[in-house]
DNA sequence: CGTCCACAGGAATAAGTGGCGT
DNA sequence: ACGCCACTTATTCCTGTGGACG
């Protein structure tokens, strides 16, 4: 029943890009100007996660390359190369010079390559709000022949970092905003993808409604619980997805992510939050009063509030209320 | 209504790690 | 073998904030 796999991955990018066609153009025209051999506007997508902004660019990069030759684009995911060094090394492989860098190359002279570019770069940063070190972006803005498209889900979580200059600059490039789909807008998605990938006929209309609903907008998620369903059908040898699989694939999509989250903790971290799942709602001071009988050698209280902001970027746990109200739960 | 305190998170610092060049 | 460089993690110190409480 599943034709091509490929098509329900993450990293599929699908030939054309629907309902995003606003975005799209306003990205191009800020790119447009590399044709005729100008500098480029810097761009910024911001929206929630799930809205297309990844692909977007993606896609957007891709046109630019087909269109020119001498040009070129690279995509660097700042969630998994947060640090300056891994961010530098990811620009770097895009243009391939990282042929003798390792991790004691000094900066500078990674710098010093890029800088030494002949063609006009794009570079796409995914998850900028992600980026332990932001020195990284002053960096690479400059230079004068790369071009960046920053992607994050709010516009103040980057900018409240970083100095006057960085800020306005990143103030007055391309801001292209994304809403999260609609309803509509995600069936569409997902029955293109049921077309490319699966046999005709093997899920139906309302179901595809009814993993749009769950997916609250978010169109890796829908993608997510599409793929969960027809591995289960395929596996237990259906010809169609069956309600029952949808209904079983949409809280398994989410412990999937989860549980991908949840490995990547070190133990002390999931002390901290099974701690709060145990809890169900627990205020800081009594969790870190538990937590510190729990363990055999406890961590201070301000290592313990950076593990607990960890376990917000992860979407494992989250606050609510402020100052002294403030109370810890899990996700779901 | 003002004070106090729990809490969040920035900055500086120290100890430990890993891979490289000499 | 050794020092270097940058990274990572944990810690100490500190400031700003908002709700609780007298």
């Amino acid at each position: 029943m599943i034709r091509d796999a490929r098509v329900l991955q993450d990293d599929f990018l699908p030939k054309e890009v629907v309902h995003r066609h606003a975005q799209m153009n306003r990205l191009a025209a800020a790119l447009e100007p590399v044709v005729e051999g100008d500098k480029p506007q810097d761009a910024f997508l911001v929206g929630p996660s799930g809205a297309g902004k990844t692909c977007i660019a993606r896609y957007s990069l891709d046109r630019l390359e087909e269109r020119l030759l001498g040009v070129d684009t690279h995509y660097v995911d700042c969630w998994q190369h947060s640090n300056r060094f891994r961010v530098l090394y990811k620009v770097l492989e895009g243009v391939g010079t990282t042929y003798d860098i390792h991790r004691s190359t000094p900066h500078d002279e990674m710098l010093q390559r890029l800088e030494d570019l002949e063609d006009p770069y794009v570079v796409v940063l995914d998850e900028v709000d992600q980026l332990e070190n932001r020195d990284v972006l002053r960096e690479l803005y400059g230079i004068p022949q790369i071009t960046t498209v920053l992607i994050a889900n709010r516009t103040e979580d980057v900018l409240r970092t970083l100095d006057e200059r960085l800020q306005s600059r990143l103030r007055s490039c391309e801001t292209v905003r994304f809403d999260a789909y609609t309803n509509d807008e995600l069936v569409s998605i997902l029955a293109d993808r049921v077309r490319w990938g699966l046999d005709p006929d093997c899920v139906t209309e309302a179901q595809l409604e009814t993993i749009a609903d769950a997916a609250a907008g978010n169109a890796r998620d829908a993608i997510g619980i599409l793929r969960s369903a027809a591995r289960h059908a395929e596996r237990s040898e259906a010809d169609a997805i069956t309600d029952e699989l949808v209904e079983r694939a949409i809280p398994e999509a989410r412990a999937q992510i989860r549980q991908k989250n949840v490995e990547r903790l070190t133990s002390h971290q999931r002390v901290l939050y099974s701690l709060i799942c145990d809890a169900g709602e627990i205020a800081p001071g009594t969790l870190y009063d538990r937590y510190e009988r729990a363990v055999d050698e406890p961590r201070t209280e301000r290592t313990c509030r950076n593990y607990l902001s960890k376990l917000r970027r992860y979407n494992l746990v989250a606050a609510s209320g402020e100052g002294r109200s403030r109370v810890y739960h899990p996700v779901e």
